[in-house]
DNA sequence: TTGAAAATGAAAACCAGTTTCAGTTACGAG
DNA sequence: CTCGTAACTGAAACTGGTTTTCATTTTCAA
C-alpha cells in the first residue's frame, strides 16, 4: 500500500522513520489544499503538542528533496506544500491560477489532450539541448479572479 | 522611443518620475539576467549613494503592479525581477530551467510552434470556465543541470 | 542490547521584505 | 515662474518566515 511505500522510500535513503515524520506525512496525505509550514504545525501540534516548528521545516525540506512533496510560492511571502502525485493517487497533476489581488489559488486540472504531449516533447527537447534532467515542472497563470474583477479598487491604480 | 514610453506610462498612472526610479528602470533595462532587489540596490548605490533599499522595493512593487516587470521565485528565498517584454524588445518571452542542486537558472526560449497556440487556447478556456482574467503565466522546469549531473554529491542523498 | 548516527525542540539568529515617520521632491494649477 | 500639496524618499525599527545552534533524545542495524 501507499503508506508503507513512502516510509520505505524514506528508510532506503538513510532517513529514519519517526513519529513526527509520520504525523507530518499523514497531514499532507489528508490535506486537499496547499498547506503552509505553519498550518501543518498547528495541525501537528493538536496531535503531538511537543512537536516543534523546526521539525516541520526540516521534514518538509527532506520530503521536498526526496521529491515527495511539491513546494510552491504564490507570492504570499511563504511557501506552501502538497504531496506529489506519485505519493497520492487522489492528487492528480495540476497547475494553478493565482489571483494577483486576493492571492486566491485555483487548481486547474482541465488539460487539453495536447498538453501532456507537448510537455513531454518539450522535456525531451530540453534534455537534448541543455543536458538538463527535468524532474518536475510548474505552470502558473497569474491574473484577476472572477470575484476581484467585480470589486473595483479604491485608488484606481493596479 | 521606449524610454519615454515607460516614463509616460508611469506618469499616466499618477506616479511621479523621480531620479531614483529612472536609475532603477535603467538598471533593469541594461540587465540581461534576473536581478534581486539587493543586487539592484548595489548597482543603484554606485550611481546614487544616497538611495535606500526601501525605495528599491517600493519601485519594484510599483513596476510589478503596472505590469512592467516580472517577478520570479526560484526557490532561493528571495524574489528576482526582470523587465517585461513589452518594455524591452531584446527580452523575448521565455521560460526557465531551474537546477535544484546549484540554483542556476537557464532561460529557455526554444518554443515548439504549438506552444503559443496551446497557451492561447488554455487561457481562453480558463477565462470561459473560471471567469479568470489571465495577465501573465510562468512555466518552470525543475531538475538537475548538466554540470550537477556529473558532480556526485557526498552523502548520496538527494 | 547497545552505541553511533540521526533527529528533535527551544531559543537565538537570520534575512527578505514592510511599515513608520519626518523631511524632501515632482509637477500641475494658477 | 512659483507655490501647494500629494507623492516620494531614506533611516530605523519592525515583521514574520525560515534556518542555525546546541544539548538531549531517539532510531535502528549490528
Amino acid at each position: 500500500m501507499k503508506t508503507s511505500f513512502s516510509y520505505e522510500g524514506i528508510k532506503k535513503k538513510g532517513y529514519k522513520v519517526t513519529r513526527q515524520r509520520e504525523i507530518i506525512l499523514d497531514i499532507l496525505r489528508k490535506a486537499n489544499v496547499h498547506l503552509s509550514a505553519d498550518e501543518i504545525y498547528i495541525k501537528a501540534k493538536s496531535r503531538s503538542p511537543g512537536i516543534g516548528l523546526t521539525t516541520i521545516y526540516r521534514t518538509l525540506e527532506m520530503l521536498y528533496n526526496l521529491g515527495y512533496v511539491n513546494k510552491y510560492d504564490f507570492g504570499e511571502g511563504r511557501a506552501r506544500y502538497e504531496l506529489n502525485d506519485t505519493m497520492v493517487e487522489t492528487c492528480k497533476h495540476h497547475h494553478h491560477l493565482v489571483c494577483l489581488r486576493c492571492n486566491r489559488v485555483i487548481d486547474y486540472t482541465d488539460f487539453v489532450p495536447q498538453e501532456t504531449e507537448l510537455i513531454t516533447k518539450t522535456i525531451s527537447g530540453i534534455s537534448r539541448k541543455y543536458g538538463f534532467k527535468v524532474q518536475t515542472h510548474i505552470i502558473q497563470f497569474y491574473g484577476i479572479c472572477k470575484e476581484c474583477q467585480k470589486r473595483k479598487n479604491k485608488n484606481g491604480r493596479l
